[in-house]
DNA sequence: ACGAAAACATACAATGTGTATGCGAATGAA
DNA sequence: TTCATTCGCATACACATTGTATGTTTTCGT
C-alpha cells in the first residue's frame, strides 16, 4: 500500500483518470442532467482537477458522448447476454425485448440515452452510437422474423420504429405507467406486423 | 401612424412583448438549440430587454415552455384541419398521420418539440402538453378504429408508443431517410394492429 | 542521464444567468 | 383631475461556469 502515487505508466495514468472522470460523470449527468451538472462538480468527485478533464477531453459534451457510449456498450451486452440463447427468431426478439427493458431499468440510463443523449449529441450521433453497439441486431432479429423478404428500407425503417416504441415504453414504464399493458401491446404490435406480412406479401 | 409608443394599455403592451419575446424565442431556440441560445440574443431579437424577459417569465425554460406550447398547439391545430373531413376513424388516422408529417416538416419543430422539448422540460411536461393540445386525438382515433372493445390501459399504450413511431419516422425523414418507407411501414403497423386486434379478441 | 513530450495543475478572460433596485407609465379610487 | 399604488420594464450587480493559456511535474525514449 503505497502512500502517495508510485511510478505509473503513462498508460496507466491515463486510462485511471478518464476512467474516474467518466464514472463519475456518469454519476452526476444521470442524477441531475447534463445541463445543470457542472464540471467544477465532476471533477471535486473524480479527484481530480478542470485541466485534467480537459486535457482528456474536448469539451464537456465530449466527456458526456463518452459516457453515453459507456452506458449503450453496457445496456448492448446486458441484451447480448439474454438473446444468445434464443433458438428461434421470434424467440430472440422476445427475449431481447425483455432484457431491453430490464436493461433500461438501471437508474438514470433512460435519463442519459433517451433524454440527454439526444439533446446533447444530437440524433444522428445517438443513432450511431447505438447502431455501433447492438441496435442493430435489432433490425437482424426483425428481418429474420419476417417471413417474406421485405424490402430492405421498409424493415430498416420498422426495425427504427419498433426501437421508439420501445423506448417511449421504458418511459413510461418508468414515469409509472401500466408496465405490463405496455409490454402486451408491444407484443400486439410485434405480431401484427409478422401477420401482416404473412398475408401480404409484397 | 404614430410615432413613439403612443398611450397603450398594460395588457396590449404585455401582451405585446410576450409575444415578441415568444417569437423571437422560436426563431433562435429553433435555429440553435436551447443551451446555445442566450438570453442577451434573445432580448436582443425582440428588441425588449433582459429585464423584461424576467418579469414575465420566471427564467429561460419558462420562456421556452411557452415557445413549445405554442408549437405545440400550432401543431395540433394543421392535424385537426386535416383530419375532420375524414368519415371512418380509419381514413381520420391516415388523414391525420399524413398531416403530423407535413406539420412536422416545419422548419425547427422537430428540434423544440422532439429534441430540447423533452429534454428541457421533462418528458413528463411534454406528454402534458401534447395531451392536452391534441395528443390525445391518436387515442380516441385509434380506439375508434379498433374492432374489438380493447383494454383500456393497452390501448393508452398502443397509441403512445404508435406516436413514439410517427416522431422517428419524421426524425429519420428529416435526416435523409427513405421518408416513403417509413410511411408504408407505418401503414403495415397499424394495419398489422387492426389485424391482430380482429383474431385476437380479448 | 537528459531532452522531449505527455499529464496534469493553476490562473485568467469571457460570457451568461438570475436578482435586486430604480424609474416612468398606466390604473383606479376619491 | 389628482394622487397613491401597482405594473411594466430598464439598469446594475453578484455569482457561477466554460474554455483557454500558461506553468509545473512526471514519464518516455535514447
Amino acid at each position: 500500500m503505497q502512500e502517495k502515487s508510485t511510478r505509473q505508466t503513462n498508460e496507466a495514468r491515463t486510462e485511471a483518470t478518464r476512467h474516474a472522470l467518466i464514472s463519475a460523470g456518469r454519476a452526476l449527468f444521470a442524477e441531475k442532467g447534463f445541463a445543470e451538472t457542472g464540471t467544477p462538480e465532476i471533477v471535486k468527485a473524480a479527484m481530480v482537477t478542470r485541466g485534467a478533464l480537459y486535457h482528456h477531453f474536448r469539451d464537456k459534451a465530449d466527456l458526456f458522448a463518452a459516457v453515453v457510449q459507456r452506458e449503450a456498450e453496457a445496456v448492448a451486452h446486458e441484451i447480448e447476454a439474454q438473446s444468445v440463447a434464443a433458438a428461434t427468431p421470434v424467440e430472440a426478439l422476445a427475449a431481447g425485448a425483455s432484457a431491453y427493458f430490464d436493461a433500461m431499468a438501471a437508474p438514470g440510463r433512460i435519463r442519459l440515452l433517451l433524454l440527454d443523449g439526444p439533446a446533447v449529441l444530437g440524433h444522428a450521433v445517438i443513432r450511431e452510437i447505438d447502431q455501433a453497439t447492438g441496435g442493430g441486431e435489432l433490425r437482424i432479429g426483425l428481418s429474420a422474423a419476417l417471413p417474406t423478404a421485405m424490402n430492405g428500407a421498409e424493415t430498416t425503417a420498422l426495425a427504427d420504429m419498433l426501437s421508439a416504441a420501445f423506448d417511449r415504453a421504458v418511459i413510461a414504464a418508468d414515469a409509472g405507467a401500466d408496465a405490463a399493458a405496455y409490454k402486451r401491446s408491444l407484443h400486439h404490435l410485434i405480431n401484427g406486423i409478422v401477420e401482416a406480412a404473412k398475408k401480404n406479401p409484397r
